[in-house]
DNA sequence: TTGTAGGCGTTATCAC
DNA sequence: GTGATAACGCCTACAA
């Protein structure tokens, strides 16, 4: 733990003072019980020190770590640094920092991040990696932890989420495709076991049903996970079932990189044969190959969104749970254009 | 900070024996010191009730925090995803868990980070934003704290770090340019107080100077930033100059985008009229139009190495500082081509 | 306004 | 092998 460091009695010491005194000086909310000349005497003896307060000390004693848990199921997908990096601008703006963690996509490796965070007393969870339904986000409603969810919602009610409208994005995909002339449109999902999996899903089947398009179920497929890989099986699968279709709304631009991937293996050229549109505009989306039409979110929104309200919920435990809803904007890149005439 | 937890003392009371027999108990390096059937029964009673140690208590009492600080320049340069990755696996293989802050590039939050971290009592530091010369090192060195530079070094000797052999990396570029038959080559640097930006392009002009090309000051252009949006005003100044070239060696994948960014300003082809090759093999640059050659990195590596170092000095605080050094490897891709023949 | 004392949960060091 | 005790550094009633 590195060199003997300064404390409060060092400083209490130096300055002559009591150590109870220090504290309140160096604590915000207190500072003002005592003298002003007594204050920036020993401020200056703390900062010629080198003082700093333990955290750990302090939090053990208030039961405020000051600390945020953030779980994230794939950092390697572009979307989540944008959004990390807003959770924590807003976060350390308010004296907090974020202990991030990596789920790798594994509901076991996700439960024991989840009590080595508990461990170390934080004061509430944002959590990237929610799933319909998710023993993670009921053992935080079971210890009062403080928790809200970003990008992905869950079954349970009784939860803060920041997430996109899955559903309007949907629409807007399904929508410039038609508007563009296509009538056959596949859909490469993601787990169903995830809102963003089933939601999208459900929005694509909802068009259907409206009569924008037909619904084939040869033409929907579920990919086991938000990544290239899973988007290329899932892709070969429904390529394999030669029904013929023009348009492709994969449900993330990770699966629509596989979508490329599986139709280049098939010397199939997009947007002239295939259309393909994806969703998220993750970094990187404009510079694929072609760049992609996709449906833009807020990620720094996100990021910032989840952020303060995990906040007011730490600050205020009654509150009650709060769903905010950012719409996702149409892109349209060079992924989509009119179906050729077969 | 959540609901009622139990502590060691509920453990004791429902296991009738001593709270330091439960600590014992608990503790993998104590168990030995308490009777086997006590041991199990206390194991089940805290299983029972759901115990989980509080690292906040036992690291203030130990001064083990089982926590280590990460800082990262940029978390939305994509090279750096796959380095925490592997930093975090191996961390979290031997309990320890990372604390990661993401600097934006700002030496001032940088060192503002550093305190909070130090706050918090992290046993070690990982850091990815080393600079020449760097207060956060010297901050480190002066507290004793275990520390591991990664990707980036710095002037100070007796730190450890894991690094990639730029030189090598550099020589690679050049030699493949050479031999595609290029002659006047341009450089497109990163900040000169950065061991990546003053080393590469170091090794840039000891290859110059061993004759295998001609060095000209004109085409020779360090970025503020290893950014997009620095690699571009960089390019622009070298394209400006209108000393012509065939070939850009830029320092970095960000930057050799910006480089792609005016080129395409001034409707100047690559590989056709302009190669380009990048370092680092970033995830996302085999997918660039052109697809970008490059120099693999070994990412996961990196953080591998790193991690288990950094854990070694933590476990032996008097350990000598080692220098890892790995080799990086060219990739050929289609951003270059032989100089055509203007 | 400042000092006193006790305790947050754990573990190291005693003693038994 | 187990229990008792003190201490890690800080904060907060309460007393002065």
């Amino acid at each position: 733990m590195a060199k003997p460091k300064v404390n409060i009695k060092d400083v209490a010491a130096a300055a002559n003072v009591h150590p109870s005194t220090v504290s309140r000086v160096l604590n915000p909310a207190t500072r003002s019980m005592v003298s002003a000349d007594v204050a920036t005497r020993v401020q200056q003896v703390a900062a010629k020190l080198g003082y700093s307060r333990s955290s750990l000390a302090s939090g053990l004693r208030t039961g405020r770590s000051y600390t945020v848990g953030v779980i994230i199921p794939d950092l390697s997908n572009p979307v989540f640094p944008p959004v990390v990096r807003g959770i924590e601008r807003t976060l350390s703006a308010a004296g907090y920092i974020a202990l991030l963690a990596d789920s790798d996509n594994n509901p076991k490796s996700e439960q024991a991040i989840f009590d080595s965070l508990k461990a170390r007393h934080i004061d509430g969870l944002i959590l990237a990696t929610a799933h319909t339904e998710d023993s993670v986000v009921a053992a935080c409603l079971e210890d009062r932890m403080p928790l809200v969810l970003v990008n992905r919602t869950t079954d349970e009610m009784d939860v803060s989420e920041v997430v996109n409208n899955d559903e309007l994005g949907i629409q807007l995909a399904v929508s410039h495709l038609i508007g563009l002339g296509h009538q056959r449109i596949a859909f490469l999902g993601g787990p169903e076991n995830t809102s963003t999996g089933s939601g999208r899903l459900q929005a694509f089947q909802q068009q259907g049903r409206l009569g924008k398009f037909k619904l084939q179920a040869d033409l929907m497929r579920s990919c086991t996970a938000f990544t290239e890989a899973a988007g290329l099986d899932g892709m070969r699968l429904i390529l394999e079932s030669s029904r013929p279709f023009t348009a492709v709304i994969a449900a993330n631009d990770m699966l629509a990189m596989g979508c490329y991937d599986a139709l280049a293996e098939r010397g199939i050229s997009c947007p002239q044969d295939i259309s393909v549109t994806g969703f998220n505009d993750m970094p990187f989306s404009d510079r694929l190959s072609p760049p992609l039409t996709t449906l833009h979110i807020q990620h720094d929104e996100l990021g910032v969104k989840a952020a303060s309200t995990l906040l007011e919920e730490i600050r205020d435990p009654g509150m009650v749970p709060r769903t905010l809803t950012l719409d996702p904007q149409l892109v349209v890149r060079e992924s989509t254009a009119k179906p050729s005439n077969q």
